[in-house]
DNA sequence: CTGAAAGCGCTTACAG
DNA sequence: CTGAAAGCGCTTACAG
């Protein structure tokens, strides 16, 4: 913030214009001021100012993720991902949260330039704001959470799929009566998957009935909420699936409150495959996604937009897989 | 990116200077400028480029976060913590992990200008970068990791006293073999809990033999482990304190992966009282930390600090208190 | 190969 | 109250 490249050029005895050159690795300066000028800043401690880089050239090598409720452990996965692959890319990356108004201010900070593309991982449908960022061009990817109606690169797992395999997986270990517990509706994902599942059973003859449908909001809490209410029916289901893996531990754990031995007397499906899921006190049974790779994709899609905004819209899917582990089992009056 | 405060003069029919002064809600305008000035920016859809904004200002509104490896559920925790406060701030927040060179990095964004100032939640104890960004009197503030030899503000959990409080309350209930599933030296936290524990334990007159310490690395895995080896001994210890609750996990995972049951034929503690803690299917015994009131704070002196540099030094220290939940009971011997 | 100069989009004394 | 102008720290044609 304080020695700039003219204290540098000063020491140097070049002008400032070579002092950027060597900055900018211009072939077109000669050794010896090269070296002086490297020298010089070595001396003085320079370190050129991000911001009037930024300014200058219109770019800032750093990208915003919003991410819904950071509590989520799905989400320091995914940000470790996309971090991983933005730092290889040599971008930095600012962090927002759409619990606390993170979708507009990332919306805010593209159009400020203050960076220059922004992931999200979470994104709420129709939302007014993020149609006029993307008619203004800005480099906009959807990681995880799709979005029919926006036209912009997107990249996602086959919710779909994975959810009625799942279902098809309850099915044929022989469950019959099975609930749901659902995600927020104005989730993409969380939508695609009640979908597949509900589409899954309804192909094998098993349409599911209202009562067994309950939300549980991609929490803990609502998992656990969630599970007790389909416990409190007079039939209750001998297996559950959840909308994601958060809510599956809430289910899982809401099942052993009410003191039911999971998998014997209730089965639990989640969806994500955090590493969590794999954990002696869960082992959890879900649909696994490709984290890595789809993160690796959207960073991907989104620097190539930075660079030019004309290119074609994409919308990458990746397959997901069922990984059964241990809180599946026929239920009980089959064991 | 596109439309400056030169259109919006333009459409406004003022000069440049007057938008910038409605934009900064200087006194000094007509209330019909004013008025035509905010019609103009919300006709041409006016977005103040803030990277020009903190070239000509010194500052941009934004504080850099380093954790350490956010795949510990502390974490998450704690950028929620600190993101809700810098939000109420109105500052953004730019995210670093130390495990992928994050500290160099945060460094290096403060002395560009990139961040007004940085809060460090890990950093390795004399990294001389560190020294060196200090004495050129970046705004700097440690959260949760203190150290010793870097004069910085400093906000801390009593660590040492909150782990000998586990250990007097583990030797009440009647344990005599217990042992210590530690986190990497180079963190203080690490090591205050280390010899708080260990204290409270001598000054009972029941020392910690070599043999039942272990390194837990902080991680999950390195908790299980951890565990794992100290069930092979010949003497098995009847509980274990975890230096954090992520490692404290893995110890009751080890432990019942092994066949026992967690409390009655091991005890386990942690540190943190991270929400997992809570859940049915741990329960753990822990130390919680003011969390919330500590990330408050560390906001609060990193933004005197971007202010008025020359304030003095300060370390402020917050109780912790242990929560007993399940994971710990009297050894079976005594049962 | 190298320097003087313009300009990125703002803010803020400085004169009116 | 208001405008013309300087300057924040860079990059990059433009002339040599």
């Amino acid at each position: 913030m304080n020695v700039t490249s003219m204290d540098v050029a000063r020491v140097a005895k070049v002008s400032q214009a070579t002092v950027s050159r060597v900055l900018n690795d211009n072939p077109n300066v000669s050794e010896e001021k090269r070296a002086a000028v490297l020298a010089a800043m070595e001396a003085v401690g320079y370190r050129p100012n991000v911001l009037a880089q930024g300014l200058r050239m219109r770019k800032t090598a750093t990208i915003g993720v919003v991410v819904a409720g950071i509590t989520n452990p799905f989400y320091p996965e995914a940000l470790e991902a996309v971090g991983k692959q933005l730092e290889r890319a040599g971008q930095r990356m600012v962090l927002w949260d759409s619990d606390r108004g993170g979708e507009e201010a990332a919306l805010d900070a593209v159009q400020q330039g203050l960076v220059d593309g922004v992931i999200f991982t979470s994104v709420s449908e129709g939302s007014g704001t993020l149609d006029e960022a993307l008619r203004l061009k800005a480099p906009i990817v959807l990681l995880n959470r799709g979005s029919i109606n926006a036209s912009c690169d997107q990249v996602t797992s086959n919710n779909f799929e994975g959810a009625a395999e799942a279902a098809r997986y309850l099915y044929q270990i022989g469950h019959r009566r099975i609930g749901l517990l659902g995600g927020p509706l104005a989730a993409r994902t969380a939508r695609d998957r009640m979908d597949g599942f509900l589409h899954g059973l309804r192909e094998l003859g098993q349409p599911v009935p209202d009562e067994l449908i309950c939300d549980a909001l991609f929490t803990h809490e609502g998992g656990r909420m969630g599970v007790q209410e389909l416990l409190d029916l007079d039939d209750p289901p001998t297996a559950v699936f959840c909308v994601n893996d958060f809510s599956a531990f809430g289910a899982v754990d809401g099942a052993r409150e009410a003191g039911l031995d999971v998998p014997l007397q209730l089965s639990v499906v989640g969806y994500d495959d955090v590493a969590m899921a794999a954990w002696r006190s869960y082992q959890l049974t879900t649909v696994s996604q490709q984290l890595d790779a789809m993160s690796g994709r959207a960073v991907e899609l989104l620097l190539r937009r930075v660079g030019r905004h004309e290119a074609p819209v994409r919308h990458d899917h990746f397959s997901g897989a069922l990984v059964i582990r241990n809180t599946t089992a026929p239920p009980a009056s089959q064991a």
